[in-house]
DNA sequence: AAATGGACCTGGTGGC
DNA sequence: TGCCACCAGGTCCATT
């Protein structure tokens, strides 16, 4: 049942009674992360911690670095990055790369493959273990004194998030590079946030070709772009929220998640919008699918 | 400045 | 069933 180049979302789940996060790393995905991550941490001491891969880890992984004896003050998140930051100011800036992803496990529910760090936390409904997996390795679990270092060393390089950016500053962040906007939207230091899918599905919701010079927009079109990045995110942390709790079998009916997707994934299939074949192609290195018809760009008889 | 390509890794999928 | 090429949500670096 699934459409040519249909992406895989359903990503690794099983029943099971503990809290599953399935690795998915964009904004939404980070902020789902986050906010069950928490539920579940925040005001716990963290009784014990270990690398179980030391180099997954960057800076000390000794158990205090990784915040043993602290209590857990706050989960943050800037971009697609996270931070746990103790009491005491000790803190872990925690990136999942593509396939990263920090689960709290049900009691005696075995370790996931893959998982590099574990921690031990008494909260208030007992002993949890949270494991990070990621089996690509592509991300990360950075080791500060303070939540200050964190943000100098691993956040002052990023652009403004995407979810809380004004229209008027992202138009402007926009009207300072030439690249395609795609690209714009991709690169970390001028938004963070976006990646490849709702980079897509924010053009194309905005009505914009993702290799439109992003310099040559119009102001009104950047700020429509703006208000659709943050629609798009605000609908998909909605939707993710709930996909990732209810098991979706893969054989039967998709999730919230996978349904709302307009452009991502549906490569050659109707546009929701139009009806025309959305085309795709590559643009910035990433794969990219548009509405020809829908989406107006600098060089719309190629589109 | 920005585009391109490769690297980093593993695993799932589809073709043969 | 097996083997293999290709692809994937993200960065990071070197080269043009």
């Amino acid at each position: 049942m699934r459409r040519p180049g249909r992406s895989r979302y359903t990503g690794r789940t099983r029943t099971g009674a503990g809290v599953r996060l399935r690795p998915m790393p964009e904004l939404p995905e980070v902020e789902t992360v986050r906010r069950m991550i928490a539920g579940v941490v925040v005001g716990a001491r963290v009784a014990s911690a270990r690398a179980i891969r030391r180099a997954y880890v960057i800076g000390s992984a000794t158990p205090r670095a990784l915040l043993a004896d602290g209590v857990i003050e706050s989960v943050r998140r800037h971009g697609k990055q996270l931070a746990i930051v103790a009491d005491d100011g000790r803190s872990l800036g925690v990136h999942l790369g593509m396939t990263g992803g920090l689960r709290v496990l049900a009691p005696g529910e075995p370790t996931p493959g893959h998982t590099h760090v574990e921690w031990d936390v008494e909260t208030d409904s007992g002993h949890r273990r949270v494991v990070m997996a990621d089996a690509r390795r592509f991300g990360g679990v950075w080791t500060f004194a303070s939540f200050e270092e964190l943000r100098r060393r691993r956040w002052a390089t990023l652009g403004p998030d995407a979810l809380s950016i004004p229209d008027d500053e992202f138009a402007d962040r926009l009207g300072r590079t030439r690249r395609a906007v795609k690209a714009a939207l991709l690169d970390q230091r001028l938004l963070a946030g976006v990646g490849n899918i709702y980079a897509d599905e924010s053009l194309h919701a905005a009505g914009v070709h993702p290799g439109h010079p992003s310099a040559r927009l119009s102001r009104a079109r950047a700020r429509r772009l703006g208000r659709a990045i943050r629609w798009t995110l605000d609908r998909a942390i909605a939707a993710g929220g709930s996909t990732v709790r209810d098991y979706r079998d893969p054989t039967g009916v998709e999730g919230a998640f996978a349904a709302a997707h307009a452009v991502y994934g549906r490569a050659g299939a109707p546009c929701l919008r139009c009806g025309r074949r959305l085309r795709s192609g590559v643009i910035s290195g990433r794969t990219t699918v548009w509405c020809g018809s829908c989406q107006r760009g600098p060089d719309s008889r190629r589109a």
